[in-house]
Formats: C-alpha cells, structure tokens, sequence
DNA sequence: GGAAATGCACTTGTATACAGATTTGCAAGC
DNA sequence: GCTTGCAAATCTGTATACAAGTGCATTTCC
C-alpha cells in the first residue's frame, strides 16, 4: 500500500497532537499547516477529518479544527467505554489465548518488574520511565492480540490513544507524561499497577475469563481515578465546556 | 449548524447504501457520484471518507471506494463487540435511568407487543413490519440513551447500521429487511424477542443490573445467530466459504 | 462613553485542472 | 489457446483558484 500525501499529513498533525507540542483547544488551519508539511490543503483537511474520527481532533464546520480538548463528562465516557471493551476483551483472551500470546503477555510483564524495580531504586527516573510505558502498552496490546478480536483491538487503543491526552504534558522526544505527586506515591502507584497486571496475567494463564475481567476492570478503575484527579487538579482548559455538535441520524 | 454540501453527498450515499440500493460491493467512483448528487468532486471524497470512518465504506488508496463487504470472521467480531457494548450500556441503564427513560423503554416495547400480536394474526406483513422495526430500534435507543453515556450511544449505534448491511437486501422504501423464512418461524422468532425484551426491560426496571446485562447477551447473541444463519444462505459474495452447524453457534 | 453597524482580513468549503496510477482492450509472441 | 506487452481510457490524489462565511476592528450613531 503506497503512501498517499494525506497520510504524510495525518502522521505529521497526530505525532504532534500526542506529544503535546499541539496542545488541547491549539488551531489547526490548513494553510499554515500545509505550509509547513509541504503539501497543499486538499490532504491536511483529510488528515484533519480522520484524526477527528479517531478522537484525537475536533471539527466545526465553517469554524475550523483544533486539538481535542476533553472535560469531565466525556472522559469518563470513554473511560467507561474503555472498561466494556477491554473488560470484555480480556476475558476473551482468557479463553482464546495462545501459547505464543502467553509468552508475549508474560514478556512484557517481567520487562515492567524489573523497570519498576529499578525505577523505585533509583532517583533519577526520565530514562528508565520511557521504557516502562513501553512495556506497559506492550502489555496491554498483548492482551488485545491475545482475545483474537482485530476490531476491538483497534477500538481500544483508539481509545488508549484519546486517553492520553488527558495525561498530558508530556515528553516532547518521548511521547511519555511527565511524573506527578512525590516519590512515594509514585512508587506505591508503581507496585500497585504491577500487582493489577500480575492479576491479569494470572487469570488469564489459567482460563479464568471472569477473574481476568474483573481484574482488568479493576484495573482500568484505578486508571481513570488517576485521570480524573489529574483532570481535576491540571484544570488548564480541560475542564471547560467542550460542544460535539455531532447529531448522526441513525435510520436510513 | 449550517449543512455543507459533503454533508449533502454523505446522506445520499448512506441513504442508498442502508437502503440496499448500492450492495455490498458496489464500486462508488467520485466523478460519477458528484454528477448524480449535483456536488463536486471534493465533497463527495470527504463523504467517503467519512462513511469509512462509519463502517459503511471501503477504501483503497488509489482502488477506490466501494460499499463494504463483510465476512463472517468480522461479522463475528463485530458482533462480538455490540455484545460488550450494549451489555455494559443495559447495566448502566439499570442502574441510572430516570423515570422518563423507563417510560420511553415501556412504550417502544408496548407499541412492539401490539404490533408483533397483529403481526403474528394477519398474513399480510408489508404495512406493519415497518413499525415493528422502528420500535424495535426505538426500543434499544430508549435503553442506550437510558445508560446516560453518549460516546457508547453513538458507537452501539453506529454498530446497529453496520450491522444492517449484513440484514439485507431491504425494502427500499423503509429501509426494513424483507421477511425470511416460513411464516411460523417468523411469528416463533418474533414471540422470542418479544420475550426477550420483556425481561430486558423487567431487569433495568427494578435496578437489576446483572440480570439486564445477562438478558440482553442473550437477546444479542439471538440477533447473532439469525445474522450468521442469514450470511450462510444469502451468500452473494458475503461468505468464501459455506459454514458447518458448529460455526453457525456463535460463542465469542 | 457605549452599543450597533460596517468593512476588512482571514479561513473554510468547493470547483476544477492536472499528474500519476491502475485497469482494460487489443495485438503479438510462445 | 494462453500469456505477455503496450497503449488508451479512466479514475484517484493533489494543487490551486475562487466564493462564501466568520470574527475583529474600526467607525458611526445615540
């Protein structure tokens, strides 16, 4: 599959979206930006609708793009979206799981142990702290391959993906956010997601499908408490109103 | 919200694909459309795009669009998906619906208990199938928008149309499915959902959750089942392959 | 001085022209 | 007979010009 100009522009607007260099509620207009891609309008604005089907951009007619900012409500929409179909999708690959997809999951898992490890030894973390959210999407995209459900896979990391930008700042070089609260809180929240995968992944080893949703459901729980008391505290445009003038009919 | 012209050429298209007047495959070429519709070219490519994002479209780079086929494996998927969306939404709707929401849920499943009776007395279908068919789906919205989430909402809902094309060839006009099957085992299939949404919306009344998760898996997997029965006999370029008894069972 | 009106700058939405890719039809070669 | 090569036809992707809508600033009027 060739690579079109639209998609030059789509990669070029989403990486800078998600490092946070186009921070939430930031214009997007096309001239500027195709100035500065290199192409012409006509594949920004496609860039711009498809990265407002992926959530990432909102749109008004007439009005112009700019990067998503999300308030409250819709975080915890989605948030709760996110925990159906990830829920859901971890029984799945309790049920349908490889030996491969085991080892892949477990992989990752002990990549994390150990960073973790080293991360609450160490002071200096900026290094270390990259690799571990590595390991961390490489664990729960491990679990998505694992439930054998292609859409529901890209459904969430979608939504992984719009997460992210409630966690934001972040690392302009590395895409990771940056740390909040004091070591020791960090450190305990650190143990505390280990403690949630090692569930996860046990559940899962053994075919438990309803321990592994559960587990995972708890997971994400706690997940979302840390996005909210960042939403809350961050405030900085995030909270304010926000309007998706979306109205789809849905018969014929 | 002033309606743009892409606006224009993506409710045509949609229009004609929901209805069954462009088939699963149908090749839909820009130049020829922008003719039709009385647009451009460039609004009717946006249109495209979108209705991708919807599910409804296909697209290769430099190929061009076409209405989406779709398979049994991402038949399954899909479905499998709608399974742990809607199941979550109906949880939700138990556990926050407003007096009003339950209201609107009784008289979509009222105005299906009568027509369904009259279905089940009179030969003749066509008049009445329409309005089964729109309670039906005004039945499952009045719960979606009961569950107070209008991101899982609008992607349950965008499901449900997806789902449509594998329903079809449809009535035109309506945009209702055409009758299958014998006629008592029309009028036995519409007894069980009549049944099934009666227990669904007994749950979310009385605040029980589980139960009303638990109920409307089971009236999904149902629809599941008559979709996949429907894909194996219609065939027409929807299936490679005939399917055995074992894989007509849908269990995730 | 403040509110309404008007004009201007700017941006989006759309039409259209053009370049490149893909398919199709046909003829030549094995 | 079937494949292979080539060229025309066709369609997509892109650039660009133009029209129309929106917001802002200045002006005008009370």
């Amino acid at each position: 599959m060739k690579k079109v100009n639209s998609d030059v522009a789509y990669d070029y607007i989403r990486k800078r979206i998600l490092s946070g260099e186009y921070p939430p509620g930031h214009a997007l207009m096309t001239e500027e930006l195709s100035g500065v891609i290199g192409v012409s309008r006509t594949p920004v604005r496609e860039a711009l609708h498809k990265l407002k089907a992926d959530g990432l951009v909102s749109i008004r007619a007439r009005l112009g793009a700019s990067v998503k900012k999300m308030d409250v409500k819709e975080f915890r929409e989605m948030c709760d979206m996110r925990l159906a179909l990830e829920g859901h999708a971890t029984a799945l690959a309790a049920l349908n799981h490889s030996q491969a997809d085991l080892r892949e999951i477990r992989f990752a898992l002990d990549g994390m142990r150990g960073l973790t490890e080293r991360l609450i030894a160490a002071e200096e973390e900026s290094p270390l702290l990259d690799e571990l959210v590595r390991e961390d999407v490489r664990f729960h995209i491990a679990i998505m391959t694992a439930a054998k459900n292609d859409l529901m896979k890209g459904e969430i990391l979608r939504l992984h993906l719009v997460n992210r930008i409630v966690f934001g700042p972040v690392n302009p070089t590395s895409g990771v956010p940056v740390s909040r609260g004091t070591k020791p809180e960090r450190d305990e929240n650190r143990r505390r997601v280990l403690a949630s995968h090692d569930e996860i992944y046990d559940a899962i080893a053994r075919g438990d499908a309803i321990a592994a949703k559960r587990a995972m459901e708890d997971h994400i729980q706690d997940i979302i408490e840390k996005g909210l008391r960042i939403m809350a505290h961050s405030g900085a445009g995030l909270i304010t109103r926000e309007l998706t003038d979306e109205e789809l009919v849905y018969n014929g």
